[in-house]
RNA sequence: GCACCCGUAGUGAAAUGGAUAUCACAACAGUCUUCGGAACUGUCGUUGGGGGUUCGAAUCCCUCCGGGUGCACCA
């Protein structure tokens, strides 16, 4: 519909006899200016030395002339902008539309034939899963599900930091205390337990300098895998680790495609690293480093092999990004989405990479999203001072659990809907805002179930359902021919689904599908309240009820995008 | 010190250079409703300071103030 009143704007400045210009079509902000709007009359108004406000006038007057139907009128508004309001054709044919294309809606091609990896998550086995692994991957999946709407084809990766010094002081805590390595036959019960123990062995690496040695000693043994009792310990609690991560994706409704780790990227990485020794990179105090600010001076130089010979993240990272590359042949572009704090070496990685290898210069992208962070301060898996993702979704499914009270369920329905609905609130959470920023942690808010929340779009959704329930019942049929006059709030809303996943799908923001759905939310129970949707007397009912339809079909797909499974009944 | 990110009602946020800056929470006042009150209808209140570019700036540029992150062998 933009497309069209552009072209129409473009063939009545023709006929005026004006230059082409560059100008906009959007949505106003308030829906009482019209569905468009357009300020081609500002732009153009230089240019042809009029007044913006009579050149309006008369492009109105132009448009007139040949009025399509799907514009009901225009007003020429302000200092000279053209408002364009719709006709009710266009809302009845787009909810017959969206009918039409179900749980389909919202789907655009842009990038059809598109193969595009996108690593998120990454939490370390050994270490808890926090809050903050689950806001990249909260992020991680929405990115993935929008591109995916868009036609890409998607590659979820997960990197794995299955070695190193983290690994041995989880492995210490678990010799100190024996307890924690005891075998008891849930992985979900023994995670933990590796947990308690790194948070031991990571406290006593800073306050006892004897566990210091011991924890460095462990740290070799591993890498060598030259100590019989280390290994099997090593073993078991990298499986149980990794197991417990991957019920917790089953929540969350991730599958990755490929898990990538640490210590077989720092193979990789070295090789690199050596062959292009005196081309790219330099020797300096027996370490081999990359001097970065030589190619740009707001970079800076980082050590990529350390004097002791071992590889650093640097150089696992750069092994990583050659790997995805071999993985996924032909890939147009590689997202790895981290927070904030790498931003800065993961440029130096990337540059050094595009030296070697300037082909994939452009095909790398790294989205970087702010802390979580609690009004005490920054969260630290290193000591302690964690909230575990595990833990925070059984409190919110606690709270969900306990409004559902009421409700007439079996236990196991009750369980998989408040799983869904806490993931939801989580979700939402950390999905609303654009994901440059932090996130200050407030337990309270996080779980709010009113509002502005997850648990209002699935309950709107939810509301939804039953109306239609009821109008199958009552053998009310949807009909998108009969509706009356005037528009409701919603239709003007629902069209523009497609145009969000778009802009979503172009600036990798999620947050403009929250943002929207919220508002579609809003005018669904705003006309829910207001409007008898179900009554076999009313002519119009069929209408309404077609375009409950088109709202559930609007919402589900949405929350799908945001990684969020809408319970039909809740 | 240098680089990057950020600063919007009491709080959390939104706004691809456009109109009277939007939404929610909180607070206050209503709606006791046949389809689900996890709701609906109102009221209240905001662009850190100063310059500049522009017909038009929360948005772009400069500067100051405030917060965060990162800057050589951790990841």
């Amino acid at each position: 519909m933009q497309e069209k009143i552009e072209r129409i704007i473009k063939d009545v400045l023709k006929n005026l006899g004006i230059a082409e210009c560059d100008f906009a079509v959007e949505h106003p902000e308030d829906l009482k200016n019209g569905d468009y709007f357009t300020n081609v009359a500002l732009v153009a108004g230089k240019e042809a030395k009029m007044k913006p406000q009579e050149l309006a006038q008369k492009i109105i007057l132009e448009i007139e002339k040949n009025l399509p139907q799907k514009i009901a009128r225009m007003e020429l508004a302000g200092p000279g902008f053209i408002n364009f309001y719709l006709s009710r054709e266009f809302f009845s044919e787009n909810v017959e539309e969206i009918l039409n294309d179900g749980e389909d809606t919202g789907k655009n091609a842009t990038l059809t034939g598109k193969k595009i990896m996108v690593e998120y998550t990454d939490p370390n086995p050994f270490k808890p899963f926090h809050i903050g692994h689950l806001m990249t991957n909260a992020i991680g999946e929405s990115i993935a599900r929008v591109l995916e709407h868009s036609g890409a084809q998607v590659a979820r990766a997960n990197y794995q930091g299955d070695i190193g010094l983290h690994v041995a002081k989880a492995i210490y805590g678990l010799t100190k205390d024996p307890t924690l390595a005891e075998k008891l036959g849930s992985h979900k019960a023994e995670a933990a337990n590796i947990g308690s123990a790194y948070v031991l062995g990571a406290t006593a690496y800073e306050k006892d300098s004897e566990a210091k040695k011991e924890i460095d000693e462990i740290n070799k043994k591993i890498y060598k895998r030259s100590d019989e009792k280390l290994n099997t310990l090593y073993d078991w609690g990298f499986d149980a680790t990794m197991k417990a991560f991957e019920d917790l994706y089953e929540i969350l409704g991730t599958e990755f495609d490929y898990y990538f780790l640490e210590s077989v990227m720092a193979g990789i990485g070295e090789e690199i690293v050596l062959e292009n020794k005196g081309k790219v990179f330099t020797e300096s105090d027996n370490a081999v480093v990359f001097r970065a600010e030589d190619y740009d001076p707001k970079l800076h130089t980082r050590v990529f092999i350390t004097s002791q010979g071992l590889p650093t993240y640097e150089t696992k990272e750069l092994g990583l990004a050659l790997e995805k590359f071999k993985t996924e042949p032909n890939m147009d572009l590689s997202i790895t989405i981290t927070a904030n704090e790498q931003a800065d070496y993961m440029r130096v990685v990337t540059k050094a990479l595009s030296l070697i290898h300037p082909e994939y210069e452009n095909k790398m992208r790294h989205i970087t999203h702010g802390m979580m962070r609690f009004a005490s301060g920054k969260m630290g898996s290193r000591t302690g001072n964690v909230i575990t993702g595990e833990s925070l979704l059984r409190d919110v499914k606690e709270l969900v659990w306990q409004k559902m009270q009421a409700r007439d369920f079996t236990d196991k329905e009750k369980e998989k809907i408040a799983t869904d609905v806490a993931v939801s609130a989580l979700k939402y959470s950390i999905l609303k805002q654009s994901i440059g920023g932090d996130i200050v942690y407030d337990f309270e808010k996080s779980i709010s179930f009113d509002g502005d929340s997850g648990p209002y779009l699935c309950y709107s959704y939810a509301r939804a359902n039953s109306v239609l329930e009821k109008a199958k019942k009552e053998n009310v049929l949807p009909d998108p021919h009969v509706a009356p006059e005037s528009a409701w709030e919603v239709e003007k809303l629902i069209y523009r689904f497609p145009e969000i996943v778009l802009r979503s799908a172009g600036a990798y923001e999620p947050h403009h599908i929250t943002s929207y759905l919220i508002e579609l939310a809003r005018a669904f129970n705003s006309f829910y309240g207001n409007n008898v949707i179900v009554n076999p007397e009313d002519k119009s009912s069929s209408y309404k009820v077609a375009l409950t339809f088109a709202f559930t079909f609007v919402m589900k797909s949405g929350l799908n995008l945001l990684g969020i499974r809408a319970p039909a009944k809740m």
